[in-house]
DNA sequence: TTACTGACCTGCACGC
DNA sequence: TGCGTGCAGGTCAGTA
């Protein structure tokens, strides 16, 4: 599932393959794909078509591809979104949403998503910084050299909410999802439903750093992969799925203490974690 | 204003 | 073999 590492491996990708090329034409194979882009299919193919795209950029799950103009081709990959740089004549992916080819028509860039959760828009950026408008209110994530770790905090204590539920809150801290949650509370030892409320600085700060170093080893690993959804732009999977400590693993030892994990219904998914590492609190939240 | 819930969507695993 | 069900989960509109 894309969170922020598999995502900055896409961009990395896209960054080696795409950055400078021209627009040739656009296909949307399937409308869904595009449904955040309000003009429609038409509009978005005609708006793209001729284009040249910048070096690709990230905030969160989210990417972007900059277009010349104030405009910029906006991604978000859902659970199963992919973008493939494939040559001309590789066979179509069964889920093949949009195609762009380019002006050199050396390679070609394939938007394939599974489940469709994901979708491409085109958006006006942020004069200033470049971001486009419906990211704006995306926080910063925690490898962002300019995430404020004091105002996570302050913001953090303001939640009257669970734990976990504030990691996966985009506009307080982005790039955490299900995954890496789970990794950064083990790291962390501390419970999914500990009240936002009683978290001290002191704990804030580590909860950073596990948070900072799953992601980091997750990204040095090409990301995490548990089947062929998530892939990089050459259509490769990661290996930090046999590096999880929590996440998938209900009923094997934990790997601190040997006490057995121990897979709870969360948010209407699952949460992970070690019963004696990570004890429930007196005070129970989300 | 804030917190929470359910819908969206498809393929796979599993039980019958 | 075929059918039904549960599960995976990021985002956002709607609700409390």
């Amino acid at each position: 599932m894309p969170e922020l590492p598999e995502v900055e491996v896409v961009r990395r990708g896209l960054e080696r393959w795409v950055t400078g090329r021209k627009v040739a034409d656009v296909t949307v194979s399937h409308p869904r794909a595009v449904r955040r882009h309000v003009p429609g299919p038409e509009d978005f193919a005609a708006r793209l078509t001729g284009r040249t795209i910048g070096t690709p950029r990230r905030r969160g799950k989210y990417l972007w591809l900059p277009l010349d103009g104030d405009e910029a081709l906006l991604a978000h990959l859902g659970m199963s979104g992919q973008l493939l740089v494939r040559p001309p004549d590789a066979p179509d992916e069964t889920h093949l949403r949009v195609r762009l080819r380019f002006t050199d028509d050396v390679h070609e860039l394939r938007f394939v998503d599974q489940r469709t959760f994901g979708g491409l828009a085109l958006a006006d950026v942020t004069p200033g910084d470049g971001v486009p408008l419906p990211v704006a209110h995306i926080a910063r994530d925690p490898l962002d050299p300019d995430f404020d770790d004091e105002a996570f905090a302050a913001a953090l204590r303001r939640k009257r909410t669970g734990l976990k539920r504030a990691l996966l809150d985009q506009s307080l801290i982005s790039g955490v999802g299900n995954i890496y949650a789970d990794e950064a509370l083990w790291r962390a030892r501390l419970h999914y439903a500990r009240p936002t409320e009683t978290i001290t600085r002191a704990q804030v700060r580590p909860l950073l750093a596990a948070a900072r170093s799953v992601m980091s080893d997750a990204l040095e690993q090409g990301g995490t992969s548990f089947d062929s959804l998530y892939v990089n732009v050459n259509g490769e999977s990661g290996y930090f799925d046999r590096s999880l400590d929590a996440y998938g693993r209900a009923g094997l030892p934990c790997r601190r203490c040997g006490t057995l994990v121990v897979r709870e219904p969360f948010m209407n998914r699952s949460s992970y974690r070690c019963p004696r590492c990570q004890p429930r609190p007196r005070r129970l939240h989300g």
